[in-house]
DNA sequence: AACGACGTCAACCGCCAGTAG
DNA sequence: ACTACTGGCGGTTGACGTCGT
């Protein structure tokens, strides 16, 4: 599943991550915010490039990633936007809350793609075959009444005129008559997500309770939400930060730990938590 | 049980756009 | 206007898991 761990030339890790090196990401981040990728690692600790930090923060370790099975609806909104968009996968991971656009790529490339292919050709069987039976109906309605010279080969009943080239058998919106740029049906999707989906009502309620120790820094995009110090680059504040985010902490921990972080690491977050053995900037 | 083919997905790479100096 | 830097994006890779023979 993962890569042999290896450095490159300037000494930097690569490969599979450590449960040890995503806590040491996840308790910068969570303190600090993600201010500058690039100097990150060199403040976390970490021998890692800030491009692979802030993927693997990004892409794993933030809150709310959503992970597991993808539902139907889902599927069915990634497969009608990308006909719709074409690979633009963050495009279309901002449709669904807690995915990733590298978690939609590979569910596209590994599952979705096959899929519609497959729907593609049964559609063009389907027509083909609707092709043939209309003509056959035709010639034989025309020896009979028509001359051919009249037959219209484009009238209402051709289905290359009313075909999206999608299939219709498998993906239940496609009847309900949606003009295929209108993504007013997306709204009603979206709008049936409950909000806790995209922001943890824990989460929030502890930063406006603790802005004595951090303040909220919020990502408007993609409603990730950071605790930052209030002077990040003094040392000096930051242990005093620590101090409070001791007291911090213990205000939250029953009620949002669990919430907050996913798995895999669940239980590792909570010993960084907890414990804050965090080994840095002491 | 052993082996190869195929599927999955975390992670890397290169490119591009935006921004600051 | 130009350059350097940074974050973000999409394409691709490759280790590991699963399945079929």
């Amino acid at each position: 599943m993962a890569r042999t761990p290896l450095c490159d030339k300037s000494g930097m890790r690569k490969g599979t991550w450590t449960a040890e090196e995503d806590r040491k990401l996840i308790a910068y981040v969570t303190k600090y915010g993600c201010w500058n990728w690039r100097q990150l690692p060199k403040f976390a600790g970490l021998a890692r490039c800030g491009k692979s930090c802030r993927l693997r923060w990004m892409n794993y370790l933030r809150p709310n990633i959503k992970r597991g099975n993808f539902t139907q609806q889902e599927e069915e909104l990634i497969i009608r936007m990308h006909k719709n968009l074409g690979n633009r996968w963050s495009t279309i991971a901002a449709e669904l809350p807690g995915r990733t656009d590298n978690e939609v790529k590979n569910h596209w490339h590994t599952s979705l793609k096959k899929r519609v292919q497959h729907n593609s050709i049964i559609n063009e069987e389907i027509k083909s075959k609707h092709i043939e039976s209309t003509q056959e109906r035709d010639i034989s309605f025309s020896q009979v009444t028509t001359p051919a010279s009249s037959q219209n080969t484009n009238g209402p009943l051709s289905p290359i005129s009313s075909s999206s080239g999608f299939s219709s058998t498998t993906y239940s919106y496609q009847s309900s008559n949606h003009d295929l740029d209108d993504f007013g049906f997306l709204d009603g999707f979206i709008e049936s997500m409950d909000q806790s989906f995209w922001l943890d009502d824990d989460l929030s309620t502890i930063v406006q309770d603790n802005t004595n120790c951090a303040f909220q820094n919020q990502d408007t995009t993609t409603n990730d939400v950071f605790l930052v110090s209030p002077n990040n680059s003094s040392n000096e504040s930051n242990l005093v930060l620590d101090n409070d985010f001791s007291s911090f902490l213990d205000s939250y921990e029953e009620s949002t730990v669990d919430s907050f972080w996913t798995q895999p690491y669940e239980a590792d977050m909570s010993h960084v938590l907890y414990n804050q053995q965090w080994g840095f900037l002491e």
